[in-house]
Formats: C-alpha cells, sequence, structure tokens
DNA sequence: TTATTTATTATTGTTAACAATCTATGAATG
DNA sequence: CATTCATAGATTGTTAACAATAATAAATAA
C-alpha cells in the first residue's frame, strides 16, 4: 500500500506546513490521549508523511522527545513511544513531591493576596469543567493549577523540572494502568492547598500538597499491581 | 587564513574519529575549565574542522548542549556558550537543596553499613588529592561524593536532575565569579554528612546538607555581587 | 518439517550540495 | 558625521541522494 503525502492536493483543503514544535506537540498529545499505546514504532517516513514535513524535521523531534523521556531510540532500529517502568513511575512520583514540596515552602510566605484570589479563580473554573462532566478539561486545568504554583514561586529551574515531570507522567500513569478517568487531582484538595497557602504556615502548606500527592501515587500504585499479573497467571489459567 | 580540517595526516599522530559523545564531552569540558568562556560564539564548521568530525555531528551535539542549556541557540544566528543569569544560579541552586534533600530524606534510613564505609572510601580519596595538591582531582571527587549520594538513594529521577544541576553549575559560576580555586566543596563538611547519613536521623542529615549547599551557595552569592557593578558605577568611577 | 543461509526490502544514518539568512563592509545620502 | 542602503561574504538551515544497517522473505540443507 502507498500512503500519499499529506499535500494540499491529497487533502483538499489548505493547511499550512507544521513547524517542528507542532509537530512535537501533536505527537505528545497522541501518547497523552493514548492513541500511540507505549511501545508503538515511530517510523520516520511515515510520520513525515502524516505530517507533512520532511524527515530531518522527524529526526529532530524524535531527539527531542528521546531527551525527555518519552521516546526511546536505540541506534539503527530507531525510536517508539517509552515505555517507563513501574520503578521510574515511583522515582518520578517521589521526585515531583520533593518539587513541588519546595515550591510551596518558598510559595507560601510570599504569595500576595492576589495570587490567592488568582487560585481561586483557577479552582472554580477547575470546579465548573467537573460539573458540566467535560472531565478532559478538569484535569487539564487541574495540571495547570500545579504549574501555576511553580510559576508563581518564581524559580525557573523548579518550573523546568516540574514542567519536564508532568511531561512524562502520562505515559507512566498509562503503561501500567488500564485507562482510568478518575486519574485526575481531587478538586478539594487543591482547595486545601490553597487554604494552607493562605494561612501562610509553609510546613502545613508543603505537608497538605505531600498528602495530596501522596493520593494520587498511591491510586496508581495500587492498579499497577492488577495489570502486570506474574506469568504463572498468565499461563495457568487459560 | 585557511584551518586546516583535522585529519590523520595534517597532525601525523593516528586518532580514531571520534564520536558524536566525544565531542559533547570535549566541548562540555572546555566550558567548565572557562576555555571557553560563557558567550563565545560556537560556529559549526569551525568545531567540525576541530574535532575532526562532520558538520552534521557537530548540528546534533549543540542541539543536545542547548537542551541542556550549557549553550544558547537563536534560529539563524547559531549557538553561543550559554550566560545564565544570576537568578537562574540562585534558582539552580535553590533546585539543588531540594533535590539532594531529597536524597538524603530517603538514603538516610536505608542505608547499609557498607555504603557508609565506601563513603568515607571517597572521602579519604578527596583528602588525599587535596593534600596532595591536586585541586581539579579534589574538585572532581567532591562532586563525585554528590553523585554518589544520588545514585546510592535509588532513584533514578533525582539521580538525573541532580546530574543536569551538577553540569549546569560551573557555567553559572564561572559567568558571575572571577576564576576561583576555593569553590570546592570543604571536605569536613562532606565528613558531617556522612556521620549525619550514619546516625540514621533524617532531618539531622538533610538540615546538614542544607547548611553544606547554602554555604557553597552564599560564597557565590557574595562574590557575584562584586563583578557586576550597576551603570553608574561603571560609568562615574573613571 | 526445521534450521540455516542467502537475497530482498524496509528503515535508519550520513553526506554534500544547495538555499536562506545574517553580518560586515563600504559607498551614497542627508 | 551619522545614517541608510546595497553588496559580498560568512554562517546557518534544508534537502535529496546515497550508504549502512536491520528486518523480512525466500531458498537451501539437514
Amino acid at each position: 500500500m502507498i500512503i500519499e503525502p499529506n499535500t494540499e492536493e491529497s487533502r483538499g483543503s489548505f493547511k499550512p506546513t507544521m513547524s517542528e514544535d507542532d509537530v512535537l506537540r501533536q505527537i505528545e498529545q497522541a501518547v497523552i490521549d493514548h492513541r500511540l499505546p507505549p511501545g508503538t514504532k515511530l517510523k520516520e517516513v511515515q510520520l513525515a508523511e502524516v505530517f507533512g514535513v520532511k524527515r530531518g524535521t522527524i529526526r529532530k523531534v524524535l531527539s527531542r522527545l528521546a531527551y525527555s523521556r518519552l521516546v526511546d531510540q536505540l541506534p539503527n532500529r530507531g525510536a517508539s513511544v517509552a515505555k517507563p517502568s513501574v520503578k521510574e513511575g515511583r522515582d518520578l512520583f517521589a521526585t515531583r513531591r520533593a518539587i513541588e514540596g519546595a515550591i510551596i515552602q518558598i510559595l507560601t510566605p510570599e504569595i500576595e493576596r492576589s495570587g490567592i484570589q488568582s487560585l481561586r479563580q483557577m479552582l472554580d473554573q477547575e470546579q465548573n469543567a467537573y460539573l458540566k462532566g467535560d472531565s478532559k478539561l478538569a484535569l487539564a486545568l487541574s495540571v495547570d493549577f500545579h504549574r501555576q504554583l511553580a510559576k508563581m514561586c518564581g524559580n525557573s529551574v523548579l518550573q523546568e523540572y516540574l514542567n519536564d515531570i508532568i511531561r512524562r507522567t502520562p505515559l507512566v500513569i498509562l503503561t501500567h494502568l488500564s485507562a482510568d478517568p478518575q486519574n485526575r487531582c481531587r478538586n478539594q484538595e487543591h482547595e486545601a492547598i490553597v487554604d494552607a497557602l493562605e494561612s501562610g504556615d509553609a510546613k502545613r502548606a508543603v505537608e497538605i500538597m505531600n498528602q495530596h500527592l501522596l493520593h494520587i501515587e498511591n491510586r496508581i500504585e495500587h492498579k499497577s499491581e492488577e495489570v502486570q499479573p506474574d506469568l504463572a497467571t498468565i499461563l495457568l489459567t487459560g
């Protein structure tokens, strides 16, 4: 079968050529949306045709994705969507606690009233999305809440690292979890975090953030056992 | 002036062609050794000739260096050795405290006697190098000590992030500091860290690591003010 | 058949030529 | 004298063709 290049002619509609960043985002989103399951082979020419770009563009994108551990690259045998181990998942969450703990620690003594207000606005939006049943939007806003805390604390490196962790997390979850719509943060816990921030008690705020992250973490660890039965279970129950 | 390519003939001695990783390490080391000061333009053909590799190899290396923030890349105007701001330096150190704090927290309750022993061996080596006057080796061993703690704690993400920070630190220091041979960790502070680890008191161990990192940090912050006088000082004292 | 070897194809990796862009120089202009 | 503009050279960016490698299929021998 011959796959036609994604030119303007072949698709009938105008579409500006995608930039390298566009392609990167598309692939990233495809991973998050589970359209590219872990382990999927990412062939260069195929991707180039799909996105209507040159192979060189795809090559650069794959390198970048490999750098952020979203794809695995093996010499002479190309790239595939990464399959992070359960351990890597655990390590990622443990690191996240350290990072977000530090963020809260820095932020608590210096956050302004206006900062608290804008956070509460975000919580409202999140709650609205949830009540409307738009769980995808709710999840996105929930992630944005964490990102916003990182931004507010003003430490660019902590921000950078949290973004890295957030980027890698969906893959870790997908790899060891059957798709679960309940993966999002509970809104009330976010409220508790803002309350603690407002109270000015850094130690308490860090503790609450930690509990929040542990809740998510435990929910995942729990499931990961179920979907990874041992060989005997697989072979002897048929 | 014409620069001859670094071929076997032109240099008279045999040398296997450098791999991409080799080139990366060489440039990284040149930055650390202050042979490539911050801001230095990194021209592709020039580097390719110096290392005797194709321009494509240099291109990939520069991308990787840009990803780890050791070089800045601007579209159509190439790469130069990064000039991290004082703020980025501060952020890097603050993050380092969070990361190494987490490492110590994890490591303290689970470190074995053998682990303590191997750490003490490292301290001996470090001390020997220092007494011998080999301050370059001493510095390398001092860095290895921190890296070893990260490795021992078993969290690959924390390890990854600490390595990233360590990679970026020399550039931050060089950018805002006149070359100072006293930039290394004091050995006795490393000893105190091992003692605390051995005592099993995680809270105290974290506190000592924090103090250790703050000492380094303060020494740098202090100097950074001196070399960055404001405009008035520059213009009015002539 | 089953295993092993040998072509064939598919895929990734590299290169050199070309294109696009920026930079430096110097002349023309106000 | 400073500024603008045009030009040439240097530098980065892109591409298509080629090379090297791995994956697959076919052929052969046990």
